[in-house]
RNA sequence: GUGGUUUUAGCUCAGUUGGUUAGAGCGCCUGAUUGUGGUUCAGGAGGUCGUGGGUUCGAGCCCCAUAUUCCACCCCA
């Protein structure tokens, strides 16, 4: 065996005991308030058939797939069908006789199979979330990983804007709970992109615009005109734009003055009503939400192109952080499975994100109350006898407990239970072992006092 | 995929134009304290300088390749 040097793959981690339980806080608080709305926990295998997901996330999508290279032989397959390695030029052609299987990407896309595949099973509208790691062939950066989880809540079969509203709720509550303060729901449609772009009389290129005007806040107007000059539009069509990426006010005068902009496109007009429906819907769920929090953006466009009705993404603005979650609806969901004229409308919390948020604004809970609440110390064999029953006793009364697994130097345990951050530590030597009452001290106050067995049970338990 | 950047002790980082034996803080181990952590004091261990080549009398420092980290694009959570 070679001596190997430790290293982790390119863009993972690893997570410590102290990072899971500030993870497990996340996920479990999410978690929480999707069950809260009716959404289901289901979960799906790490690698899909590979055709399974090529072809839904686009040619730049494609690329960042993980393909899992076919067991055994693998070349024997090309070879018997006579692939050219010389003449081709790439290896694009030669991937799909090499590899069958391929790491999930998103969750969207298997929730999707997974409709499919148990339509006879599931009654719709059919209300799911899922919490799973999702691999990308991306460069790492920061809060960018080639690992990393999302956390979807997707409702297929209902065209209700409804679930737009309640999805507006749950980031709303979720945050709220993880103990964010100042955050930004911002909410758009695609049917009002396609109006300005029907508008302005060049409907084919409305991803060019859409990808343009989505990064005003970050390149600026100036930014934004020269790159919708170089993707096809002209002056004047920048002259009929500038208006509408610059719209002020609130959500009700941004979707009037936009009535009348696009009063001659049929599609921008259902879009303002969508969004109308859907802010009413917030105003009687949720009140404070509207207007405060929820926020309409023109310019909000997200880089997937299979949504077609609302869009979600939510910032928060007390950190530098990109977003922190985003989704949107999609007509035709399971189309590409052969399941046609099913709706969906989804949103993802990006976990990883928000530990970084929540870290840097130092908003995790105490994790001292999780782990061990009390350490029996170690002297000798007569000590383990006396500790054994009670640290069985100390456990049916549910509470954390560990005897010290070798009679090392108190110093030693002490010091164990402090790097833990244990907060008791129970010392019986022969003399507690006499009086039937340990030494318990408090390793915060540093207090040391004798309790009888049932006044320990009781002390910990109340605390 | 494009351009830059980082890598030296367990961790965070110094290291002069290329010149003896590569340093600090923190952490770790031992002792002061045979029944007491966190504070204090004394002592100690720990480094193929990311990896592989090259230049040189001599390389942590210069050159090439490669991996890795972070950053800006592209794109995205």
């Amino acid at each position: 065996m070679s001596n190997i040097k430790p290293s982790l793959a390119k863009g993972t981690r690893d997570f410590s005991p102290a990072e899971m339980v500030r993870r497990n806080y996340i996920f479990d608080t999410i978690k929480t308030v999707f069950r809260k709305y009716g959404y289901a926990e289901i979960q799906t295998p790490a690698m899909e058939n590979l055709q399974t997901l090529t072809g839904k996330y686009g040619d730049e999508g494609d690329k960042l797939i993980f393909k899992i290279l076919n067991s055994g032989d693998f070349l024997k397959d090309p070879k018997k069908r006579g692939f050219d390695f010389a003449a081709e030029e790439n290896s694009n052609k030669l991937t799909p006789l090499i590899s069958e299987k391929a790491l999930r990407y998103d969750l969207t896309v298997p929730f999707a199979r997974y409709v499919v595949m148990h339509q006879n099973e599931i009654s719709l509208p059919f209300k799911r979330f899922q919490v799973q790691p999702v691999w990308r062939a991306d460069r790492p950066q920061r809060g960018r990983y080639r690992e990393f989880y999302q956390c979807d809540a997707d409702v297929v079969g209902s065209d209700s804007l409804l679930n737009e509203a309640e999805f507006a709720c749950i980031y709303d509550e979720a945050l709220r709970t993880l103990g964010l303060r100042d955050y930004t729901i911002k909410l758009n449609n695609r049917k009002i992109l396609s109006g300005i772009a029907e508008m302005i009389g060049k409907p084919e290129l409305i991803i060019d615009m859409t990808v343009a005007i989505d990064k005003l806040d970050k390149i600026g107007l100036d930014g934004v005109s020269k790159e919708l000059l170089e993707r096809g539009f002209s002056p004047s069509d920048l002259d009929m734009l500038k208006p509408v990426i610059l719209l002020q006010g609130d959500n009700t005068t941004k979707l009037d003055s936009l009535k009348s902009v696009l009063s001659s496109s049929e599609t921008g007009q259902k879009g303002i009503e969508e969004l109308q429906t859907v802010l009413q819907y917030i105003e009687r769920l949720q009140p404070a939400l509207t207007n405060e929090i929820v926020e309409l953006d023109i310019t909000l466009a997200r880089g997937l192109n299979y949504y077609t009705g609302c869009i979600f993404e939510v910032k928060t603005n007390e950190v530098a952080m990109g977003s922190i979650g985003g989704g949107g609806r999609y007509d035709d969901l399971t189309g590409m499975f052969g399941l046609k004229g099913l709706t969906g409308v989804g949103i993802s919390f990006g976990a990883d994100r928000i530990y970084d948020v929540l870290e840097e604004l130092n908003l995790f809970p105490d994790a001292a109350s999780l782990g061990t609440r009390v350490l029996i110390t170690n002297f000798d064999v007569a000590s383990e006898d006396f500790a054994l029953p009670l640290l069985s006793r100390l456990r049916q009364a549910g509470i954390s407990a560990e005897l010290y697994p070798a009679a090392a130097k108190l110093k030693k345990q002490f010091a164990y239970a402090d790097a833990k951050g244990i907060p008791y530590v129970l010392i019986v030597g022969s003399e507690e072992i006499q009086s039937g009452k340990p030494a318990v001290k408090n390793m915060v106050t540093g207090e040391q006092e004798h309790r009888s067995i049932v006044e320990l049970i009781e002390m910990l338990k109340g605390d």
